[in-house]
RNA sequence: UCCGAAGUAGCUCAGUUGGUUAGAGCAUCUGACUGUUAAUCAGAGGGUCGUAGGUUCAAGUCCUACCUUCGGAGCCA
């Protein structure tokens, strides 16, 4: 007898079924009666198929389940499969036998339109949308096309902690919990300071995990727990980190456009744009962002000391917000890597340019279509006294770091890495409105149920 | 944290300068129909108008506070 994972047939291969008897279990996705005919959507997770009750043809029995069936009730249909015109899909179940496993009263997500905040409180239910199953499906393949990139390139997966005993970044956005006798312990914001200890060990790794920012954002780009995948390689400097963040970046949008063409065009997503993603990426240096920026006349909102807002030029050394990312982005089909960053907005850990000290060697990468930032990166300080300096001057406890400075101790090299958000590329890619709707169970600063 | 918007039926919304018994569509229930794709048609039930206080002869509507939600900023992936 076989198991049920190779018995039961699935409605994404009904196709291959046709004139066969077969026997699908699932829920009801939608009914419509017409007299002596009933129609069933069912879903069973792999797809949605229609079934058909014709009175005449069946026991009085079965005709009155087919009737007494509402929106998500599950049930087993049995039924042969014919191939039919005016059905969705061109194929169709003629129903001979229904058994009904639970009758769903009032269900309360209607395919009528629902509120933002109806469908967040509903989020359990909400995943069984046609909508929300398709980008589900897309954020399982980017999974997947990340885990198989770095797999097939000779990275080493080394996942770093969750629980960890200090910020990566500064504490004021960490999630706190009592750890036992041993204090505090704080829910990792990056997994990248392990990474570059296993890098130091396997040559080229990658962590991928969930991990966690209390920043107090309220925006459609923001989680407060997300999916961050971080490649590290020794003896990488920037030029190859970023050579291998558009290699990878165009390998998960390709691998999409080829197994998730169905749910892309589910989801209405203009494919055009995605297929123009290849290499090259556009590149731009911070200088010549600012540059742009004054030149297109994009200006900055300054606060001024009585409250009141003026606009002035974008000044070297500010940190580009959202608006200017979205301006600079406005010009560019591609993703656009901009990159050498003023030191002072950038994290301790990362190297200054040997040529220009008032820059970093960080880049991130900026999608098209608003997305915005979904890569954050740079080529690490490898030298031990500029990197104690640097812990030092940003008044971080030196005692917390003396593990991540015997990597600088012992046989210390040039390394790179850099942290790409799932959630904010399975934004880009499906064409989602909001990050909410790109994690199955999102976590935001103000909700937390279901 | 700051700025802005909104809370009326299970859901999405309308409700005029304050004025009799607060409306519609969908959903639910009953009935009709052999091709529906968010079916259609006929009928029925369904409300502490976010909470508390105030103004008034009279408050869904005006005022105050609070709560909740949504959008944006900063910060970031």
């Amino acid at each position: 007898m076989a198991s049920a994972y190779q018995s039961y047939q699935t409605i994404e291969r009904l196709q291959e079924a046709i004139g066969q008897e077969v026997t699908l279990n699932g829920w009801v996705y939608d009914t419509t009666g017409k007299g002596k005919l009933q129609f069933i959507k069912l879903r069973d997770g792999s797809g949605i198929a229609q079934c058909v009750v014709f009175k005449p043809n069946v026991a009085e029995e079965v005709f009155e389940a087919a009737k007494s069936l509402t929106q998500e009730s599950s049930v087993r249909i049995v039924g042969t499969v014919r191939a039919e015109e005016r059905a969705p899909g061109g194929v169709e179940v003629d129903v001979k036998e229904i058994k009904i496993w639970q009758i769903a009263k009032d269900y309360p997500i209607t395919p009528k339109e629902h509120g933002d905040a109806f469908l967040m409180e509903n989020r359990h239910l909400w995943l069984r949308s046609t909508r929300q199953h398709a980008i589900m499906r897309v954020r399982a393949t980017i999974v997947k096309a990340i885990r198989d990139f770095f797999d097939g390139n000779g990275f080493t997966l080394m996942d770093s902690p969750i629980l960890t005993p200090a910020a990566c970044e500064g504490t004021s956005t960490l999630f706190e919990t009592e750890y036992f006798d041993l204090g505090k312990a704080y829910l990792s914001q990056s997994g990248q300071l392990y990474g570059e200890a296993s890098a130091m060990a396997q040559g080229k790794i990658y962590t991928f995990g969930p991990t966690f920012r209390a920043e107090k954002s309220k925006t459609r780009r923001h989680l407060t727990e997300f999916w961050m995948v971080e490649p590290e390689a020794a003896f990488f400097e920037l030029a190859d980190d970023m050579d291998l963040a558009e290699d990878f970046v165009e390998y998960i949008v390709q691998t999409v456009l080829k197994h998730r063409q169905q749910e892309l065009a589910a989801l209405g997503r203009d494919v055009t744009k995605l297929e123009k993603v290849r290499r090259p990426f556009h590149r731009m240096s911070y200088t010549e962002a600012v540059e742009w920026l004054n030149k297109n006349n994009v200006k900055l909102n300054r606060k001024q000391a009585d409250g009141t807002e003026i606009q002035v030029d974008f000044p070297w050394g500010e940190d580009f917000g959202a608006p200017q990312e979205e301006a600079l982005m406005q010009q560019f089909e591609k993703p656009c890597i901009v990159h050498r960053y003023p030191t002072e907005v950038k994290a301790f850990y990362m190297k200054r340019d040997p040529e220009n000290p008032k820059v970093a060697l960080a880049m991130d990468m900026l999608a098209p279509e608003g997305a915005g930032e979904i890569i954050g990166g740079s080529q690490r300080e490898d030298d031990f006294e500029a990197l104690k300096e640097r812990i030092l001057s940003h008044d971080l406890p030196l005692e917390s770091f003396e593990w991540y400075l015997d990597l600088r101790r012992y046989g210390s090299v040039p390394h790179s890495g850099f942290g790409l958000g799932l959630e904010r590329t399975v934004k880009w890619i499906t064409g989602a409105e909001h990050i909410r709707e790109t994690n199955p169970y999102p976590r935001m600063i103000y909700r937390i149920q279901p």
